[in-house]
RNA sequence: GCGCCUGUAGCUCAGGAGGAUAGAGCAACGGCCUUCUAAGCCGUGGGUCGGGCGUUCGAAUCGCCCCAGGCGCGCCA
């Protein structure tokens, strides 16, 4: 919704060749300029003058409405003086009317969007690393859901590795053979220990290592006792991975395991479009191999992929290519998968192959990996920070704080409440930063809720929700007299304006990033005004209304901005 | 070597389809709790936006070249 289009208007009515588009608005950089400022740049252009020039003109010649108390000419931008409360009744009335959906364009009504994301290999619990997959992916699900998507979330379970079956010997020496597919004896956290320990144990013990081969062959020819032992540590693996990223509140639709996709029929298709085309060939060593560069991929490197190892078993990006299929033929209109950049030329590579057999590829979005000071982190040698234990250790202490704070308060109560503080904590932290950076991870940066954090947001809506509690029944129609003068809620009025421009932005981007940097600036802006403009003690009755008012539209904003991060506000904290 | 990504204040990051004096937080220092929750606010100091050349009235933003870091490049998943 374009508030200023009365504005716009007048100008577009006296000089008829300029466009609707090249008149843009933006908050001037300081109060003392005016309320709103347009940039004449693009309409100087057409209008073959130059900017400062036209803006001038605008200045001396427009007539504008009641809405406009004054225009001022500032180089090539006019400012305006408005009737702030003329405009900020109508954003705000916007925003009450529309609530929960306030920001959404309802883009996705009527489509089907699939997204797979995570799809953590079924061994340990998982590291915060791992867990970047996860929120970004949560992220847009919860973004194309609220643009109207009627979204499926997909988690690929890669039961077939040779990692897996390491793991399964390790875990049997732990507890004897698994073979009557019940659940191992053995606590998901003592996981990590076990493939840490069978990985090293494969470096130097060759026979143990081919093992490891040997049973993953067995798996593959679909050897029943050897697929019951698989899924036995394949389910609890999966099932104490989903209880830690369940504490983010993320969760997943659909399940799909790697080895259902072994001899899947449209392996068949592929095989027959490669060779159609010349591009697949036995190596000297007897692989089966694809020659993507007679199908227009466009490099030297990665130009060779190998399908099937010389004794006929399959790799897994030949599985891969089975399952992306099945996930595209779905019928969504939108197709997602959120991958770490290691593997960016690996989807390149199945993108070409896939397009040679006729099947689109999906739209990979990809983030960079979150390292420690000590390099990059790894489940095989148990270098890892663990999602668990960052989790354990934030809510730890936002519980001491919350039980300070709020004497009253059973201890279920300060837990709950320190539960969101930790989720909103780690949740804002990577999600606020642009996901093709590296970060590195910092325990005490990390756990700090001051500053630029969710911890930080969260307390901005506290702070409403205990304003609103004192003021009592807020009418939810904004009235006639609604005033809205100063330069602090002019600032954050118009921030609270631009809230939809910042969704389409993101979902346009596949990015939550922008939608977190809003939240920030939008809890900021609240800040400032918290501390400039009483609400309860405000000067008139008709400013304590229309400041509660403007209040309740920045809750509703900056909640349904936090939720698009999958951060819950609360009223207490 | 080749391809993709990144380089902005001591540290962590915004801004990035060109436009008003480059913004936050952390750390440092100095203030503010009988006043809507101090997980907060105000103030001070701190930047040749990796370097160079170019396009433009105008470049942190676009192009080219260098430098530095990350990731990847035929039987891991």
């Amino acid at each position: 919704m374009d508030y200023f289009q009365k504005i716009s208007q007048k100008i577009l009515e006296h000089f008829p060749n300029v466009t609707p588009e090249s008149l843009t608005w933006s908050p001037t950089p300081k109060p003392e300029l005016g309320d709103v400022a347009f940039r004449m740049f693009e309409a100087a252009r057409t209008l073959n003058c130059p900017p400062h020039v036209l803006a001038a003109r605008v200045v001396e010649e427009v007539r504008f409405g009641k809405e406009v108390i004054k225009a001022t000419a500032a180089g090539p931008y006019v400012n305006f003086v408005l009737d702030k409360s003329l405009i900020g009744r109508q954003i705000v009335d916007t925003i009450l009317t529309a609530g929960i959906r306030y920001g959404s364009h309802q883009s996705g009504i009527g489509k089907k969007a699939l997204v797979e994301h995570t799809s953590i290999n079924p061994n340990a619990s998982p590291h915060v690393g791992r867990a970047r997959n996860a929120m970004i992916g949560d992220s847009l699900v919860r973004l194309l859901r609220f643009e109207g998507y009627e979204v499926e979330v997909h988690y690929y379970v890669n039961d077939m590795g040779r990692q897996i079956g390491l793991l399964v010997l390790g875990i049997e020496e732990h507890v004897g053979p698994l073979t009557n597919g019940l659940p191992p004896a053995i606590p998901f956290e003592k996981v990590l220990q076990v493939y840490v320990e069978a990985n090293a144990r494969a470096e130097h013990d060759s026979e143990f290592a081919a093992q490891g081969y040997d049973l993953l062959a067995q798996m593959e020819q679909g050897n029943p006792d050897v697929q019951r032992r698989f899924r036995a540590v394949t389910d609890l693996c999966l099932k104490g991975q989903l209880a830690v990223l369940a504490r983010l509140g993320i969760t997943y639709d659909v399940f799909d395991h790697e080895s259902d996709y072994i001899r899947d029929p449209h392996l068949d298709e592929i095989i027959a479009a490669l060779k159609e085309k010349g591009a697949i060939f036995t190596d000297e060593e007897g692989r089966l191999v694809a020659d993507l560069s007679h199908i227009g991929y466009p490099y030297e490197e990665g130009r060779y992929f190998v399908l099937k190892r010389a004794n006929g078993s399959s790799m897994y990006g030949y599985r891969d290519l089975a399952y992306t299929i099945h996930k595209m033929n779905r019928g969504a209109q939108v197709n997602i998968i959120v991958l770490g950049e290691d593997h960016k030329m690996y989807a390149q590579q199945q993108a070409a192959i896939l397009q040679a057999a006729g099947y689109p590829a999906p739209e990979a979005v990809y983030y960079s990996y979150i390292i420690l000071k000590e390099g990059k982190m790894s489940t095989r040698q148990g270098k890892v920070v663990l999602l668990s234990d960052f989790l354990d250790e934030a809510t730890q202490r936002a519980l001491e704080k919350v039980r300070q704070e709020w004497t009253d308060l059973s201890e279920e109560q300060c837990s709950a409440i320190a539960t969101k503080i930790a989720v909103g904590a780690v949740r804002f932290a990577i999600l606020k930063v642009n996901p093709n950076k590296n970060v590195v991870f910092d325990w005490e940066s990390s756990l700090s809720f001051t500053g630029d954090t969710g911890p930080y947001i969260q307390y901005s809506c506290a702070r409403i929700a205990s304003i609103l509690r004192k003021f009592g029944n807020l009418p939810d129609s904004v009235g006639d007299d609604f005033v809205l003068e100063t330069a602090p809620e002019w600032a954050l009025c118009l921030k609270l304006a631009v809230f939809p421009d910042i969704v389409r932005s993101a979902v346009e981007q596949r990015s939550p990033a922008p939608v977190a940097q809003y939240a920030l600036e939008t809890a900021r802006l609240f800040t400032t005004f918290y501390h400039e403009c009483p609400v309860l003690e405000a000067p008139s009755a008709a400013q304590k209304i229309s400041r509660a008012q403007l209040c309740a539209a920045t809750r509703t904003v900056i909640s349904n901005a936090l939720s698009l991060l999958g951060i819950e506000s609360m009223e207490r904290m």
